[in-house]
DNA sequence: AGCCCGCTACCTACTAGTAGGTAGGACGGA
DNA sequence: TCCGTCCTACCTACTAGTAGGTAGCGGGCT
């Protein structure tokens, strides 16, 4: 995390506002989220907060950097594990389970970003996950040729994959009025996991 | 929708600034989308949109009214439809599936709110919805307790289902360049509902 | 008929407040 | 002394909402 130069004292101010702005963007979105609320959580004037990134855009832009590099990360590594058949899916959808539940702002803002279709990115962030998303489908395919996993659309069921396990922890606030319980305890979030693995895994291997 | 087939007869302005505060807001969320952006649509003024809608929060919320009309009328229609077992299931999942592809820009409005934890509404939308909700996870419960269908955590289920079916439509821009091809084309919806309907077989049906 | 009334729908012009961004100065450490 | 960091004071553009006025329509009156 605080891979920084930062020396002996707390969090850089650089790394207090794009930790500040992501809780912003993820709780209230870009339009809803204000320069002043950001450097107010940090306990600055928002001019200061423009001496660290020259405009809002720029600052987003970082934040999402920020969120795509740690998530491409972890879940490159968790594909380079060798395994085969069902363990690679499981342990891929787990590394995936986990990475989510352990970033849920990112979750919120990858969802908003998702409904807008990118707009506030000067990225293709399509285009940065169609690798990923490419080498998923393919995978797939391979294990149904061979018979492991009953057939399916691979890229269909990719996207009913990714809305499934994201859907949980983006509309975290929403699932908390269904189930009359915060979605987000560490036992709720450790059954819907299990939940999750279990129900693939029926749908998927023969 | 207004397929406009009375071209002498135009809809009541009022009823043209409802449809056009829904692609606004499904598009751009409510704090991206400001009244003048509406009135434009329209073809008049923000004012003169003022005196159909006391405010903008009460335009959002006629908005959010109609969405929740028209989707309980169309789903408990569905739900009351005699049916047992997977049919009843699938039935069900077929009616979701053609509304939420039928109404794009509500499903988009519906998970920005959840997203934000139904900050903008008056209404306690997860209330609205638990006694659906509950219904249907009562409902697999029994069918699993008959050995229909396989154990799952009902309530997970539910809310695995939910976000697999609202994602495909609500994501669709981000999809779009995934799938590198529109995914709201009349074949790809196609596809994808049957996808659904058959992944959840599998995962349900014993 | 002619006239007035009340009403709807729209307008221009304005308010107060907030947005992102800039200019320039104060202050403290190397 | 210089430079990085932060500040106050300011700018323009835009927001939701208000004030007040006008055009036109239909209905009832004499």
């Amino acid at each position: 995390m605080s891979d920084d130069v930062s020396p002996d004292l707390a969090r850089s101010t650089r790394d207090q506002i794009l930790d500040e702005a992501l809780r912003c963007f993820a709780e209230r979105g870009y339009e809803g989220t204000s320069l002043n609320d950001i450097a107010a959580g940090v306990g600055i004037r928002r001019p200061s907060l423009l001496h660290h990134f020259p405009s809002k855009e720029a600052l987003y832009g970082d934040v999402f950097e920020r969120l795509l590099s740690e998530w491409l990360e972890r879940l490159e590594s968790a594909i380079a594990t060798p395994a085969y058949g069902w363990d690679k899916a499981e342990l891929v959808l787990r590394a995936g389970l986990d990475l989510f539940a352990d970033t849920p702002d990112y979750v919120r803002i990858m969802r908003r970003e998702a409904l807008d279709g990118g707009v506030h990115l000067g990225i293709d962030l399509s285009g940065v996950l169609r690798p990923l998303f490419d080498g998923a489908a393919a995978y797939l395919d391979a294990q149904m040729d061979a018979g492991v996993f009953h057939r399916h659309d691979s890229r269909h069921l990719l996207i009913t994959g990714y809305g499934a396990i994201l859907s949980y922890f983006s509309d975290a606030p929403f699932i908390d009025g269904l189930f009359d319980d915060n979605a987000m305890t560490r036992a709720n979030v450790e059954r819907h996991r299990e939940h999750v693995i279990s129900f693939f895994k029926a749908a998927l291997l023969k």
